[in-house]
RNA sequence: AGGGGUAUAGCCAAGCGGUAAGGCAACGGGUUUUGAUCCCGUCAUGCGUUGGUUCGAAUCCAGCUACCCCUG
């Protein structure tokens, strides 16, 4: 059985997505051990030429091709830059002018990873594509289905629940049946250079860098004031877009007289007064929320759960499952009433939906409130 | 310019003669394929200033300066 799935898969031309990360490599290892016919692609997606010098594109390829190296791959190349900013970045942008804040990986993995990256394998002849995402793929009902990875503590499913199920039947993702330390330890078990390497964080290809750095080269700021739930001013903010709800860091708000010790967290943006309103301490009511609406909900197995339906959903990364209520509205658009309230729920994010294991996709959150 | 009060790190603030709490902010690191959150660490040889008393002063005394309040 095992040899026959090997004879099989023998057949079967992979292109793995190697991002000079142990994820990759060691799912580019794992492949081969499957043995299928393996390749790697390694896309660059950022050009830059903005000055600032952060070369680890530079090196992430070299170590992808020291693993291919090493594994005997062939490593390809390609640039999805344009596609990138057309298709993530400009979106991206358009957001934070909106004073929301978006999620530019959630785009990445449904235009570039999914779309670019899979129609370019496939003219590379693959009969399927991989990634180093830490989640794994089910079936139902004859159709692929995208289920969290089997580390918890890893979990991708939420960058990729806008994934189709299409797209999924066609990628494989090894990784995702392990745990982290296993991962590693294959890597160094294997002499793969990526056994060390550190994870990598900040948007996808553009990487780590102070954020409200990176935002002002593309976007004016405007600076305003920062006032309390009561219009009382107490401090400045250097443009709204580079605030998100819930944050803490970056108010440059120090003791006042009269008021706790406690810190202040953003709670919510005037953008007609284009004043940025800060509470004080971290669980305070105002800061919490207990129902969204969302737009362009995508479902990885193209039907619609019935209406209403109780489920579990995710409102950022790595949160754990909440338990809640989804409705479809008239307008179409869906409504989603959470048991407990949820803390800053975050306009232009998305909120992720789950049925045990599966992921079965999401969308954009619109606004968010309290029932009385 | 009569009387009273206060002056401690970027901010708020403890301290009341025995050798500078705490919080906030900031900065650094960790966690994290968004943005955040969270965790850990760093942060006043000096207490407006000049003298004095004392073994010893942010703490007591005096002058000066600044700000605040009240009354002219």
């Amino acid at each position: 059985m095992h040899d026959n799935a090997n004879i099989d898969n023998a057949n079967v031309k992979v292109i793995v997505g190697m991002s000079g990360g142990v994820d990759s490599s060691v799912s580019a290892l794992l492949l081969k051990q499957q043995g299928y016919q393996v390749e790697g692609l390694f896309m660059k997606n950022w050009d830059e030429d903005d000055g600032t010098e952060y070369c680890t594109a530079k090196e992430d390829l070299a170590d992808a091709q020291a693993v291919c190296d090493k594994l005997g791959l062939t490593l390809h190349k390609a640039n999805f830059a344009a596609e990138y900013w057309d298709n993530v970045f400009e979106h991206f942008l358009q957001e934070y002018k909106a004073g929301r804040t978006p999620n530019p990986d959630i785009l990445c993995n449904r235009e570039i990873k999914f779309k670019a990256f899979l129609e370019y394998a496939k003219a590379l002849g693959a009969d399927m594509i991989a990634m180093g995402h830490y989640v794994r793929r089910g079936n139902k009902d004859g159709k692929a289905t995208l289920l969290k990875g089997l580390d918890s503590n890893k979990d991708q499913s939420y960058f990729l629940h806008q994934v189709s199920h299409e797209e999924l039947a066609m990628s494989l993702f090894p990784v995702g049946e392990l745990e982290k330390p296993e991962v590693r330890q294959l890597a160094e078990e294997h002499d793969l250079i990526t056994h060390n390497k550190k994870d990598s964080t900040g948007i996808c290809f553009i990487g780590e860098r102070r954020f409200s750095d990176f935002l002002k080269q593309y976007l004016p700021a405007q600076p305003g004031k920062i006032e309390t739930s009561d219009g009382d001013v107490i401090g400045e903010h250097a443009g709204l877009m580079y605030y998100t709800i819930g944050q803490r860091q970056g108010l440059h708000i120090g003791g006042l007289k009269d008021y706790p010790e406690a810190p202040w967290f953003v709670a919510s943006k005037d953008l007609d007064r284009n004043v940025l309103v800060a509470v004080q301490g971290k669980q305070n009511d105002l800061l919490f929320t207990d129902w969204l609406t969302a737009s362009d909900i995508f479902w990885i197995s193209e039907q619609a759960p019935s209406s209403p339906t109780k489920l579990k959903a995710k409102v950022r990364y790595r949160q754990s499952d909440q338990d809640c209520t989804i409705e479809q509205r008239d307008s179409g658009e869906w409504y989603v009433t959470f048991d407990e309230a949820q803390r800053a729920i975050t306009p232009g994010q998305s909120v992720v939906f789950y049925d045990g294991d599966i992921c079965l996709g999401g969308g954009v959150i619109e606004t968010t409130g309290k029932h009385a």
